[in-house]
DNA sequence: CTCGGTGCAAAACGTTTGCAGGGCT
DNA sequence: AGCCCTGCAAACGTTTTGCACCGAG
């Protein structure tokens, strides 16, 4: 039986299933808040402090990923994989971008700048989704 | 008497002035709490409150500009060219990045795939400064 | 008189934490 | 027995807000 989850030695508890499955079975890429009313609905005793612990530990074991979108609440992301998002300003939907490359070309260009050892950074876009778009057309 | 400040009829207040005098006096992109007690020392009776309202309004005013880099609480740069930022994960610097020509080409590209209509980003880098990458050498 | 701005204090917000209990190994 | 994990509720730190007052135009 898969009982452990990650190198952590994190366990696959009830409550990490379904966070997990509520996490990859959208594209929404939710709030915390979003996250707890939907898992309470298959595990209606879990508390919002366990999806908070749990997205925490979940993000560290690199399952997840938190995005900081410069707007509280942080969302969270079921794709771990390496990919930038664009928000709408007028629908506040998220959506993925995929920007080959360019991370190490950012990073290289800071580093020769800054001459610090770059480790990290964070990047997404704000704008008009193409329905939004379509919608204001003017206004 | 120039007594407004800004298109928005925003009035030059004591208040005002020495919020912008206290963010254009340093290079540290200080938290509201660090600006309210600098301010205090030249206005007393300044209330935190105040500090907070007029970093909103300045800031939409377009005369500073509000970092947010993914660590609670927000930062405030008095600099308001546009210009990116690396922080320091030891010492916690913030510094200055330019990357000119940067940001309509991400903002182009970002475009080209996600086919929004960008109109604006947000990146900073992480990593270690000049000096705390010396002092940790190996470590 | 009106309007924007202030100080104060309370509230709001998302998030974190202490604690007692529980279940797997 | 030991450890990780949970639910609960209280606490936390930052930021926002309601209110009464004030001063400039």
């Amino acid at each position: 039986m898969r009982r452990t989850l990650m190198p952590s030695g994190l366990r696959l508890t009830p409550q990490r299933r379904a966070i997990l499955e509520v996490l990859r079975g959208t594209d929404r890429h939710p709030e915390a808040s979003w996250i707890y009313q939907e898992v309470r609905k298959r595990l209606p005793s879990i508390s919002l402090g366990t999806v908070y612990r749990n997205l925490v530990r979940l993000a560290e074991a690199g399952l997840i990923r938190e995005l900081v979108l410069g707007t509280q609440p942080s969302h969270w992301d079921g794709r771990p994989s390496p990919h930038y998002h664009v928000v709408c300003l007028r629908c506040h939907r998220i959506v993925d971008v995929e920007l080959p490359g360019l991370a190490t070309e950012l990073e290289a260009r800071a580093a020769r700048v800054s001459n610090f050892a770059i480790q990290g950074h964070t990047l997404h876009f704000v704008g008009l989704c193409p329905l939004c778009k379509a919608n204001v057309t003017g206004a």
